[in-house]
DNA sequence: AGGAATTTGTGCGTATGTATC
DNA sequence: AGATACATACGCACAAATTCC
């Protein structure tokens, strides 16, 4: 018998363990689930608790039912967790983002920038971004000067909202989205230098917020042939 | 006892009713409901099946239940206004946006689509959107097909969200942005077929789900040279 | 404060309908 | 047409959360 005391009632502690094997691969896409009477006995638990599992899966996307043939995986892409500040994917879906920081450099905020923030200053932050290994995008960040003196490089080992949040204190509460066309900048490397006849670039502005006003500006030109934006409202 | 030969399930019939009720006012915001086995007796069904029918209407943000309290009311007219879910704006900024149904019918899902909702078939929605008068859009929309039978273009006067919450009794919950590069259907209107030597409209890709599910859907082909996407997050 | 009553949540087992193979 | 498999519906028992006295 299966114990549910403190813990998660069956029928989602058995989604747990088969969203577990989807994303571990063990079960893949278009595999076909035992019926639903043996899988139960299996599990040793009554056909109709297990049937609320498949409907929480079935619920979620991950699992497609068809009355008299059988309940079918649907593979599908990861959980949000890393990807929750980034969103550009590859035009196939998916891909694992880095960062590579260009450089860093305390400044005077230009004037073409949306006034925000409380000081003159700025902390420019320019990094290319990668997808899988492929050079997606360059962004240009300016965090207003009132939060720090200094970023260095070794700071922004890979996340940078997880340096805000650890080393600053600075949550992220609201954010506001812009997509334009637009040419990249000069100090953009030749890497992402666009090529003749290809698309123009997408300039993908994002301010960050908490609740005392913005905090950060950033500029993102993407390569719409190599990147796609995407964005998940909870 | 309630007959089911060739029509709806009963928890869905029950469902409908009680959807009638709410958009009719004879159920109002923060109701509650009696408890689930006096409701089942008056309706002479199980409470299991009464069960089914409070779940699903649970799942289209109508009802909220608390366990060892009750199941209450939840009709909230919006306090977003209308451009809520309307997340395109003139290059220079603002702009009112309007909507023209182009067509609407009911189809069995295309294979292209993503896997949503329940049902096999879906409601097929083409609209031409305009900001501040100027063609700037347009949109194909698949509403799941579990919603309601028929749909006519009359229902839709305006918003057709406004038509989810009263007519379906459906509530937006989460929604998904994807943005690609693309070409125009061949449905486009004249109006919006691009010139040659413009840049490829975008698509923008929106699935609107409510706690149960995804319900809709929808692509919309715009032209980057006229609009731009913009999404304020809270 | 505390315990009893109320109400929804979970789980089981079974019977029958209906779509698919 | 028969077998298989999921969908619906019923009823019951107990757990957990809330409410009320």
């Amino acid at each position: 018998m299966r114990s549910s005391k403190g813990s998660l009632p069956v029928y989602l502690q058995i989604a747990e363990t088969l969203v577990r094997d989807i994303t571990a691969g063990r079960l893949i896409d278009g595999e076909k689930l035992p019926p639903e009477r043996d899988m139960a006995n299996e599990l040793g638990i009554a056909v109709g608790t297990l049937r609320k599992t498949l409907a929480e899966l079935h619920n979620r996307g991950l699992l497609e039912r068809i009355q008299g043939s059988g309940n079918y995986i649907r593979a599908v892409t990861d959980p949000q967790s890393v990807y929750a500040m980034f969103r550009l994917e590859l035009i196939s879906g998916g891909g694992f983002p880095t960062a590579e920081v260009l450089s860093i450099s305390r400044e005077v905020k230009p004037e073409e920038l949306p006034p925000f923030g409380t000081s003159k200053e700025g902390h420019r932050i320019r990094r290319l971004r990668r997808i899988a290994g492929k050079a997606a995008a360059i962004e240009e960040i300016w965090l207003d000067g009132s939060y720090t003196n200094e970023i260095e490089v070794g700071d922004l080992s890979e996340s940078l909202y997880l340096y805000y949040r650890t080393r600053l204190g600075l949550w992220i509460a609201k954010a506001e989205d812009h997509i334009d066309l637009g040419h990249v900048p000069d100090w953009s490397p030749d890497t992402f230098n666009p090529k003749c006849g290809e698309p123009i670039p997408h300039v993908l502005r994002i301010s960050y917020s908490h609740e005392g006003g913005t905090a950060e500006i950033s500029h993102t030109w993407y390569d719409p042939s190599v990147a796609r934006y995407v964005n998940r409202l909870r």
